[in-house]
DNA sequence: TCTAACGCTAGATAACCAACATGTTGGTT
């Protein structure tokens, strides 16, 4: 058995090859369903499913029975599952990447390698400019020419980076159109809808969703706003537009009593949205984004808000960010969904940089009076370890003494961001530390070697109160270290470590299903801004909604409670 | 292939548009 488990996105990798290659090969489109759902569902789990599957406990997993279980076993045993190897050696490697051009799906892809005998990519293209490919019934020209040009742009060689926009960037966009739109005299009701409105770290395209008499003067609104660069679409009811951020808006314009299943509708998630379907096809009912009709009789009932649409369905109301077909529907159906922490809640930050960091760009004065106005009560400067050596520790703390008597209500706390090097230990030693308040440690470098290790480490320090932005991931940009999730959160129990969610638009890290493990284990878990400016104080708001799709309510989000509650005895 | 129901079997979300070509594909949640 080889020494290291297989991760969970090359298990999820295996099971989608599995799948398109079973559809290549025309086999049952069910079977083809299971390994998607199957892959999608390990690639969510947050704990190594390979080690599950060992232990005869991957089936516990929702989507996972016994037969792919096994799979998954093979595939850590033999490096590779018995069923892939066996449909790899039947279909040439290169016919899977036809399915990722344009208009080849399993079918087409199939004929294009038996009929015409081309099994690679460079075959494909020579046959195009040949224009052979039209001698296949169901291609013609424009087929070819599609073809060609996602050639060119080198599609089908590696799935093609989809254009995903940082949530932080998305949703201050969207709010803004949102606000825009409401104000316009032809609206009834606007809102937000898709990923953006679930609170997803990335998205894609931002949805809208608006009830109108006069649908055509609300997207003539829409699309003629003066910070619209591109029309894509524009119909009756709908229209897509990109802004000149490069954001792209899809609005939806439909009668108001059927606002809620429409919102519903487009809000999503897919999976969700199916669950949700398949548990009321049980009882007799079809739901779309036009109503809920009733088999036996066909009668279509609407529902002008997605309150009546749950209510009416048997569930809580369920708050967008829960919808990911992550056990929200039973909780929802039990009258079990949490009361989810909000942005208001917060009444302190403890992760914050001054000008004494040389990336800020705030004196702590400025960043206390600006935490202040947002209503907070307390504020922990937690500048960078390196910058606070030969004694500007001790010359920050004098700083911060002068300054609270000029704050009144207001406190602001010593605190610091130890750097976790590569070999575990602190940058900063155990005699400083304990005259600190509040004591963050980060990793920042070298997160390829023995992360968790390190993490672990740094936890066992008794001074060390919090974990910092734990992977290290930027989003978009680097994925972060490989952390074992379920032994940090083990070990942040035992010790009673904080771990924050960082709400750094590129961080957002803890990510929501770690945050959410570590909830139901019990850590405490503040809601960070990492500010380094005090703009960057707003950035909770995204922490927040992290901590809500991570199911957390207001007592387990460790920066709710006041300062007095959260301190630990000192030795000064 | 999974799940729920009950020992083998049924059902698996829904509905639209659009393109290219006459059904398949892709896109949308």
């Amino acid at each position: 058995m080889p020494a290291t488990l297989p991760r969970n996105d090359d298990l999820a990798e295996q099971l989608e090859l599995l799948a398109d290659l079973s559809e290549i090969l025309g086999e049952e489109s069910f079977r083809v369903l299971a390994y998607r759902r199957a892959a999608a569902r390990i690639r969510e789990t947050p704990g190594p499913v390979a080690e599950l599957a060992l232990a005869g406990k991957a089936r516990e997993l929702p989507g996972i029975g016994r037969t792919i279980e096994q799979k998954v076993v093979e595939a850590v045993q033999e490096g590779e599952m018995r069923a892939l190897s066996k449909r790899r050696a039947l279909v040439p490697p290169g016919v899977v990447d036809f399915l990722r051009l344009p208009g080849v799906g399993p079918k087409t892809a199939a004929r294009i390698w038996t009929e015409l005998g081309i099994t690679t990519l460079e075959g494909l293209e020579a046959a195009a400019r040949e224009r052979r490919l039209r001698n296949l019934s169901g291609l013609g020209p424009r087929s070819e020419e599609k073809i060609l040009a996602a050639l060119a742009e080198g599609a089908g060689r590696r799935a093609p980076a989809e254009e995903r926009a940082l949530l932080g960037r998305a949703l201050p966009a969207v709010q803004r159109v949102v606000e825009e739109l409401a104000a316009h005299p032809a609206a009834i009701a606007v809102s937000e809808a898709g990923s953006v409105r679930r609170r997803r770290e990335t998205v894609r395209d931002l949805d809208l969703v608006a009830t109108s008499n006069e649908p055509r003067a609300l997207i003539a609104a829409f699309c003629e706003a003066p910070w619209v660069a591109e029309i894509v679409a524009r119909g009756e009811t709908k229209a897509t537009i990109v802004d000149h951020q490069g954001l792209r808006f899809d609005l939806r314009v439909v009668a108001p009593e059927c606002f809620g299943n429409v919102l519903q509708h487009f809000t999503g998630s897919k999976e969700h949205n199916v669950a949700l379907r398949e548990e009321a096809q049980r009882r007799g009912l079809s739901i779309s984004e036009y109503g809920v009709t009733i088999v036996d009789t066909g009668e279509v009932v609407t529902h002008a808000s997605e309150e009546e649409l749950y209510t009416y369905l048997g569930y809580q109301p369920i708050p967008p960010e829960l919808r990911e077909n992550a056990g929200e529907l039973e909780a929802a159906r039990r009258g079990e969904l949490p009361a989810l922490v909000e942005l208001g809640d917060l009444r302190g930050e403890l992760h914050a940089h001054s000008t004494w960091s040389a990336d800020g760009k705030a004196t702590i004065e400025e960043l206390a009076r600006a935490a202040k106005a947002r209503g907070l009560s307390y504020l922990c400067v937690t500048d960078h370890s390196h910058y606070l050596r030969d004694g500007r520790l001790e010359a920050q703390w004098e700083e911060i003494e002068s300054l609270e008597a000029r704050l009144g209500r207001f406190r602001v706390l010593r605190g610091v961001e130890v750097n976790i090097r590569a070999d575990g230990s602190l940058d900063l030693g155990d005699d400083v530390l304990s005259e600190l308040d509040w004591v963050v440690a980060s990793l920042h470098s070298a997160l390829d070697r023995n992360p968790t290790e390190r993490v672990l480490a740094a936890m066992d320090n008794p001074h060390v109160d919090c974990i910092g932005h734990l992977t290290g991931r930027r989003l978009l940009r680097r994925p972060g270290a490989d952390i074992d999730i379920e032994r940090v959160v083990e070990r942040a129990v035992e010790t009673g470590t904080a771990l924050e969610i960082n709400s750094q638009p590129d961080r957002l890290d803890l990510r929501d299903v770690h945050a959410r493990l570590a909830g139901e284990a019990g850590v405490r878990i503040p809601v960070t801004s990492d500010a380094h400016s005090t703009s960057a104080l707003a950035y909770a708001e995204l922490g927040i909604a992290v901590a809500r799709r991570a199911w957390l309510t207001r007592e387990q989000v460790l920066n709710t409670r006041p300062w007095s509650h959260i301190a630990r005895p000192r030795r000064r």
